[in-house]
DNA sequence: ACAAAAGTGTTCTCGATACACCCATGC
DNA sequence: GCATGGGTGTATCGAGAACACTTTTGT
């Protein structure tokens, strides 16, 4: 029942993972209810241990696909959260990453390992379990000043897309309105979009060019 | 003899320090030759395995400590590596850090876990232990990058220092030379510096005025 | 016709760059 | 007096910010 033994104690060693949205004009973030204790019924982060043979990057992939189902995300780490007190049951440390992805992809479906998920607006989270709350705090500021020298905000958009919707993105994460036409020039000035060549359609007002990414799946640093 | 069990298998956590100092107008990086295998003899970053009890960041600094005898440094969480197969004993994952301090405060000598310490100019590095040269890679990147927008360089200078030492600083990290009058306009509009009152002496040239930070020991964030 | 978002240029401001000479000290 | 780094100001350029009207579609 005790099989792995070591000479020195081993802390256990997890994966978190704050993956974000764009919902209804709001920065979401997707949260799984727990099914056991500690924080049994609380919202968490997904994640879980990171086993034997895998690499941390792997442990937060699968850990959101099996708790969620969601694959295919923009994932980078975020930090490593490691007080010793920060879980009541042992020693755990929790290598912290964040995602991104369009909210229409996704289907979230309650995995084996979580009662439910669920997208929460950022601004009505629940209580959330262990140190959640600073993980999260930390994703978004990162993810704020990311926008500014990277293209990670074209991962919460479509593949193709306005430019109308990717200044949306950038306004609800900066909590700010930009300038259409200085947001426009800047974009295009990346020269990293390609006209897809067809339009928007069945939208009440002058249909919208729709944008892919010349290099889809390429993250960019500007300046 | 293996008296920690658990219930699956735990990874040993280890942090792993790469510690910056400018030496010889060369960024240099501090070094531990290695007294027992893996990597036996080689030169390796120092850095050692987490204490049940303590917290990521006292560990980095208790490790340097123990095996430089260096405190006080500037110090801030890296990356965590994680690849399975990153060390040969078992499963270890590194949470490293990168530190940086001026050199003529520190006067390394050898502790317990190491045969030797040394600085190594990063132009002339032996082989290293491990994926440590990926881990000093993205820490000289990181270095790089943070110069632009924060107070970091601070931490490369005694506590006071003159203008033109600073800009050294600059230059050395950036890798090209900097207009002084642009460099000089640039720092002091920060209002971060006061004038220490003193200037240099016993040198082969008009003294410089000697400056200290306004608020030694605080990480500014620009822009 | 009206509502709603798309699309489009110019002006201004401010921060970043480029650039050359005199000053104080030690030898 | 000469070598060495310290100290200083101005002109130019370019990126970012401010700003308003016409176009296309659906109802």
């Amino acid at each position: 029942m005790a099989p792995f033994c070591y000479d020195y104690p081993h802390p256990a060693v997890t994966t978190d993972i704050a993956l974000f949205t764009i919902l209804e004009d709001k920065l979401a973030i997707l949260l799984i209810r727990r099914r056991s204790p500690p924080f049994q019924h609380c919202w968490a982060l997904p994640g879980g241990f990171v086993e034997p043979d895998e690499g941390l990057e792997n442990c937060a992939l699968r850990e959101l696909a099996e708790e969620t189902g969601i694959t295919g995300v923009y994932l980078e780490q975020l930090y490593t959260f490691g007080q010793p007190d920060r879980d009541p049951r042992e020693r755990i440390i929790s290598v912290a990453y964040y995602a991104l992805a369009p909210a229409d992809i996704l289907a979230p479906v309650a995995g084996s390992d979580a009662a439910e998920v669920c997208w929460f607006a950022l601004d009505a989270l629940p209580d959330l379990a262990f140190d959640h709350p600073d993980i999260l705090c930390l994703a978004q500021q990162r993810l704020r000043t990311k926008l500014d020298y990277s293209t990670i905000a074209f991962s919460l958009v479509n593949e193709t897309f306005t430019l109308g919707e990717l200044q949306k993105v950038y306004e609800i994460i900066r909590g700010e309105p930009l300038d259409k036409r200085n947001f426009r020039k800047y974009i295009l000035s990346l020269n990293l979009l390609a006209e897809s060549g067809a339009s928007q359609h069945g939208c009440n007002h002058r249909p919208a060019k729709l944008y892919r990414l010349a290099q889809p799946g390429t993250l960019h640093y500007l300046r």
